[in-house]
DNA sequence: GCAAAAGTGTTTTTCGTACACCCATGC
DNA sequence: GCATGGGTGTACGAAAAACACTTTTGC
């Protein structure tokens, strides 16, 4: 949760928030986005992005509009992770949240964003220490990814629509957090039909150049097969 | 949901709720215990057992406490699944609600119970039409299960503490509504050595009896390996 | 010509699956 | 003695894992 404003309005009243795990990738690592509070109460300190649900919107939408507000990107794959309800979880008032997970691509969100909003990248492995029950929902939205990442192709938000196979491949194993067999994992990519070779070359990353390839939901949508 | 009296009080306030989805086993096949609604609104109509979540206690414990209320069973291993946020969800209030599952002993649950809370049990295959979302609720925890049921050990709630191998398989076999090959079963279940076989035999079920299992959970707690 | 990253096959092991008969007992 | 459910082992195929060398090109 977030936006803590009305610390006054003490109605014996449960209050609902949404909390918002930002995962981007970068420099082979993955990363997750929090910011700063600007403002009391927990001024200074480092939080997950939430705000208070509002009484006429679905939850999901609260989360997509959190989201929005604080990336500007609209149409991301979200979903629900957990919910959180201990009573004194957040000190001063009694707010329940509901977590929500995001990949987005890093380069596409915005320097001004960040500095409006007072965010910063950090590495997976390099959390700080974050209000209330924050860590727990960071550690807990992880492992969940990292389940859901092998059997869904989720992962591919976190990349451009045009990728290598060994940008995928660190990826993945920045994700995992554990090394993978090149031969192997290129074995498996080749049995997904909707991961489509372009004819284009990466050349920024070698000298001979990797090929590119694009994910291609339609196609997936007939095989839905996907391991790694 | 449920426990729905306060209608007049539309104070512009999200109201939480929880409710339970309490799977019981019976007859060879996976059941549902569900309740029909004596008051308005939706009186006479079936429900999951569900109750709003009060100020001073944590989202688990409004958990525990509805099942408890209902069931009079404590310390059951119960899992949140899923929190359900849509404005209309519940036509006459805002009210979101997060569910839990949990697995009892079908046996445990006094008639008087399910008299007093007009409950009634429902194999899955069966569930009539609910309030609400409910339908909804229900599928998305049996979905849910049936992935779980494969990598913990968690069916042996539904089972009494001493169980034969005959028995555990039909479990399964009911809650993955499929059939098991006996020996590959057997197979299994015969590298976790944290189902330790007792010196008893259950001679109800056949003539020549079978050996009664318990699950030890110290002794799980040291390998943690379970597929099924 | 060499450094640096891209790309490619084969072997071994592990796991899942299919499958059929004997055992113990109550009647 | 036979009907009923309990109990056991093996062979095959698929998938995962281990493993090393060649290719391309910019410098």
């Amino acid at each position: 949760m977030s936006d803590i404003n009305d610390t006054e309005n003490n109605n014996q009243q449960i209050k609902l928030a949404v909390d918002c795990i930002i995962f981007g990738f970068n420099d082979n690592k993955l990363e997750l986005l929090l910011i700063k509070r600007k403002d009391n109460p927990e001024k200074g300190r480092w939080s997950l992005i939430g705000g208070i649900v509002s009484f006429n919107e679905d939850l999901d939408e609260a989360a997509n509009r959190i989201l929005f507000d604080l990336s500007g990107l609209e149409n991301i794959y979200m979903e629900q992770v957990k919910t959180f309800g201990k009573v004194n979880r957040c000190s001063f008032d009694r707010i329940v949240s509901t977590t929500y997970s995001a990949m987005i691509l890093k380069s596409r969100y915005s320097e001004d964003k960040i500095n409006r909003y007072n965010a910063q990248w950090f590495p997976v492995t390099e959390i700080p220490e974050l209000i209330f029950d924050h860590n727990d929902m960071v550690d807990i939205a992880i492992k969940r990814l990292r389940r859901r990442v092998r059997n869904f192709p989720i992962a591919f938000n976190l990349l451009p629509s045009k990728f290598t196979l060994p940008q995928l491949q660190a990826l993945y194993e920045g994700i995992l957090n554990e090394t993978l067999d090149k031969r192997n994992f290129r074995r498996k990519v080749s049995q997904m039909n909707y991961l489509v070779r372009l004819e284009e070359k990466d050349m920024s990353e070698s000298k001979r150049g990797a090929f590119l390839y694009r994910f291609d939901a339609g196609l997936f949508e007939k095989e839905k097969n996907f391991s790694l």
